[in-house]
DNA sequence: ATAACCGTTGAAATCGTTACCAGAGATATT
DNA sequence: AATATCTCTGGTAACGATTTCAACGGTTAT
């Protein structure tokens, strides 16, 4: 691949002077100009950014790490950080923590080396000290999905608890009050907020809440499976279920389709997170839709922000979510408990 | 953050014994070995890989480009690429080119001034130029899921013919006889030779072939959902479809159910690509599933084996799909037609 | 005793850029 | 007319690593 030089010597200029053209400085001439960007399109030459990211101050490179890419709801969070990174020129470089803590660090530690300008994180925990001695040396940092604990850091995330509370309360209005939830794991803010919502709602309907009716998976679909069945497998089961994340979802549905029961007549299900097939199940699935894309292009931005300016104090930008009504849900059903 | 001078300095040594002891040379003295090691250790030094990546030969970093991450088949594949990567300490530096030919061209001529060991991907058309003059500058290069045309590369895909032949063989062994296809592209290879096993499969069976019966989509949800109403709403309606990729399938059970057909009784269904949520739809879906996260380990390792021996000749692998029975096809049904 | 060789180390060149500094003209200011 | 300022250009030193080359001391072979 041709250099830098290769531009200079045929363009008969210095190496500087082609610096100069290709990234727009003042006080040369047009003439020069020119006959640098002819030279530039004979070579068909491009700058090398591995050489640019070694000198330049910028980076145009910025490092994403997800608990699990498996899920579609990271993937158009992704979609909405590519959408507005490239418009900058700047490329990705992605990680699968796969939910490991260690993975997770590792991969922090390579987008340093990789000398990443930026880093867009889910954190797979609310304290990670590899993220915050990132942070502490400096990295630009944003987090979606989750919010961190005691780290100043701009944050993108949904109001889950009002989320949670829509979602429950369409139930109620419904007329259930033998409400399950199967809840995402308390030590994430996602976790514990959804699961908050979700009490909340209950105690404005003065509904008593059932420990038996709340149990708590790990987001995966497998623990959706395994709980869902649990629920309906109980002397009493609930007439509704809320699944607190779209893996869960799939494995909850899972396991309903296989106890032969029946959506929504025997039991009422709500999900949260919207998925492109949702409209296609049978019946459709009513969701707590989150704006993915928005929540990868806000973290972008304020990403974007930061490297631009590192002292400006920390934002949290809090999306809100939309409850989409399908057939999931049935219409108002009679309470079957007294 | 330290570089290889702060150690040195530190373990006082020279650069060149600290790189030594970086890269597992020979010939350096325990002693110095271990003073450098501490060293290391005590400045939480980890070497540039962009400063690597510019001196050294080999790069570390490959390039993966999808035609459009949104489709969790290929989420998969990355999933299995990035298995066989990381083992080798590789990063991944993802592009979406979104289908369209020209975002793939500039994401090719990024990963090339990203200086890429490697690039795998899943070209959106069959004679890329773009592609093509890539590998001639000497880019290693996998091509995954589609082959292309006129350009000797490693490619991994499934054998599309085979099992288009099985799902359609396993509908007329169910007893249908006008059986619909909604396909992907024709000039994508996984189009045409989705398509030629229909056909195919519908000649071993002696069976016309009604042309109505077969409409060409772009593999996109949308185009799914529009063709499935097509044919759902022909004066005599084919009593099977076979939809040729995941996406489609979504849209096709989304018209099947908005046209409030039954399945698998008006209609039955079989999907192309297996999706974790097909065994929780309602019926469960029977598809031909595709070994995605088998496709990119074996086209890492291609690649990986490529860049180690850039003559060695070109391979092709040939995974198989797998029919995956389940219940949107029903049992066995009498022909409708004579 | 001298030559040849091996193991061990460091100095310096290099990768492809950008940034700093200096210098040459031209123009403006005193 | 002398000086200051401004525009334009090029030489050269970084950035942080690897690689080549030479040198040094110690063994071994002749």
């Amino acid at each position: 691949m041709p250099t830098i030089k290769d531009v200079a010597k045929r363009a008969g200029v210095s190496v500087t002077t082609v610096s100069r053209v290709l990234n727009h400085h003042p006080h040369v001439t047009d003439e020069l100009t020119e006959r640098v960007l002819v030279a530039i399109e004979d070579l068909n030459y491009r700058p090398s950014r591995v050489a640019q990211r070694l000198r330049a101050s910028h980076s145009r490179l910025v490092g994403v790490i997800f608990s699990d890419i498996t899920n579609p709801f990271y993937v158009h969070v992704l979609r909405g950080i590519e959408h507005v990174l490239s418009r900058g020129g700047s490329s990705v470089l992605i990680g699968n923590a796969d939910a490991n803590t260690d993975r997770e660090a590792s991969f922090i530690r390579l987008m340093q080396t990789e000398d990443v300008g930026g880093l867009i994180i889910a954190p797979t925990r609310e304290d990670s000290s590899a993220l915050a001695s990132a942070i502490e040396q400096g990295l630009a940092v944003a987090v979606v999905d989750r919010r961190m604990h005691n780290i100043e850091v701009d944050t993108v995330v949904v109001n889950n608890f009002e989320g949670s509370l829509k979602a429950i309360h369409h139930l109620i209005r419904l007329g259930h009050t033998r409400i399950g939830i199967v809840s995402g794991p308390l030590h994430l803010t996602t976790g514990r907020e959804r699961y908050a919502g979700y009490l909340q709602a209950m105690a404005d309907a003065g509904l008593r809440v059932d420990s038996s009716l709340a149990c708590f998976g790990d987001y995966r679909q497998s623990s959706g499976y395994e709980l869902s069945w649990q629920l309906i497998s109980l002397p009493d089961p609930p007439t509704a279920v809320f699944v607190a994340n779209n893996q869960m979802t799939i494995g909850a549905l899972n396991a309903i389709h296989e106890a032969g029961r029946n959506i929504p007549s025997d039991i009422a299900v709500i999900g949260f997170d919207d998925l492109s097939w949702a409209i296609s199940l049978n019946p459709p699935l009513t969701t707590v839709a989150q704006p993915a894309f928005e929540i990868g292009v806000n973290a972008a931005r304020l990403l974007l922000e930061r490297i631009a300016n590192p002292r400006r104090p920390t934002y949290t930008v809090v999306l809100e979510t939309e409850l989409i009504v399908r057939a999931s849900c049935g219409s108002p059903v009679q309470s079957k408990s007294s």
